[in-house]
DNA sequence: CGGCGAATCGGACACCGTGTCTGATTCACT
DNA sequence: AGTGAATCAGACACGGTGTCCGATTCGCCG
């Protein structure tokens, strides 16, 4: 125990600092928006000195871009969780969608700047990107699976799966970023099941027999 | 006519000016992001001093928000110019999406920069976030028209307007998003059809007889 | 205990962009 | 030629970034 104490432990140290320091930089990034909260807070607020923070993170872009990583790691975990117990195409969309929504309701300010952050094209979010992107073919993968077992079983309609996984990647897209900006939004599990319903419509095509509300006029 | 234009005249040099130096934003805004474009640098491309530019443009933001401001106005132009000559609600969907197709190719990576703006809370945003909203606003209620004259006539299935509202507005914004990020996006057309005949199987309920390419298996 | 080394601190520093201000200059119109 | 508005160039204070270094803390080992 005396030989991988020294050397691992201070990984170890190394890496609950860091963590420590990223989740109040999510915080705060989350609160008041990426250019908004200056390096100083961050390390005031994690309790370490500012020149401390530069050892850890090269400058605030690789501070942003763990930041991301580790919501990636948050969203992939929510999701690949029950991920495996769902068997039917279904469930298992509404699984991802639970995980996302999940995610988002963790830390919505947060994420609301994860989706903001995709657009600005710079320098800076070229390596921020980069972790972006990869958020977004894993989550497009078990799109894919999904629609893929989906139409195979024979619980969606025939349709190109590419084009399916780009529509739906766009609904969850637009889906994430409006519950990420709304200050009330509806109950996770509600929204979830709203949100499979609509894609469901789509996806499994013929009506479903939940609302007869108006006459046929 | 010496009566009028000394000042009308002095308002409309006034208001080109301004238009110039908004056109010279946007489009430096959309390739390089908006905090990486020094106010150097848009005046010296719009061929004015730094110190002019704060005669017209209180601060950054207000530039960036007039920048918006032009989007909006350009954007309502797109969809409703055609909107009246169309009558069902089928044509008339197709008409918003592909007018809001032809906005995003007219200036792809301003318009990435402007979905991104969206999600930033900050003193900036909050300013300009009003702008965004109301640009929300108008598409939100021309879809909700369609919707509502959609499910009236009959062309659309029964279900409750807000929320299809809702789940079109995202859609769209997903699709949006998407594009706008796109290197080589589909033919404008060609994706407007794709997207519109995806929103109308969820809309028009049973499904169209496109493809039956496989197997029930 | 005394001392070694790594991590941390605090603060000085140069650099850059912002927004303000001012006095000089241009230009149109009379 | 003269007047006034628009424009210009540039100086300025301010605030944030990223770098650097000497001083300090703290755990650990002889």
């Amino acid at each position: 125990m005396s030989r991988s104490s020294p050397a691992e432990l201070k990984a170890l140290i190394r890496d609950f600092r860091r963590d420590q320091i990223i989740d109040v930089a999510r915080r705060l990034f989350g609160e008041r928006g990426t250019i908004e909260v200056p390096m100083d807070e961050i390390a005031t607020e994690a309790g370490v000195a500012r020149s401390t923070l530069y050892v850890y993170f090269a400058n605030r872009d690789e501070l942003l871009r763990a930041c991301l990583q580790r919501m990636h790691t948050l969203l992939l975990d929510s999701v690949v969780g029950s991920w495996e117990r769902d068997s039917s195409p279904v469930e298992r969309l509404r699984t991802l969608v639970l995980g996302m929504l999940e995610r988002i309701d963790d830390n919505p300010a947060f994420f609301r700047l994860t989706l903001a952050t995709q657009g600005a094209p710079s320098p800076a979010a070229t390596t921020v990107g980069a972790e972006l992107d990869l958020i977004g073919l894993d989550i497009a993968g078990l799109i894919r699976d999904v629609i893929e077992q989906g139409t195979h079983s024979g619980d969606f309609r025939l349709l190109d799966a590419d084009k399916a996984m780009t529509f739906v990647g766009q609904q969850l897209y637009g889906a994430m970023s409006v519950r990420a900006g709304d200050p009330r939004p509806a109950p996770r599990h509600e929204a979830a099941d709203e949100l499979c319903s609509f894609l469901l419509y789509g996806l499994a095509g013929p009506a479903r027999t939940d609302m007869h509300t108006l006459p046929a006029s």
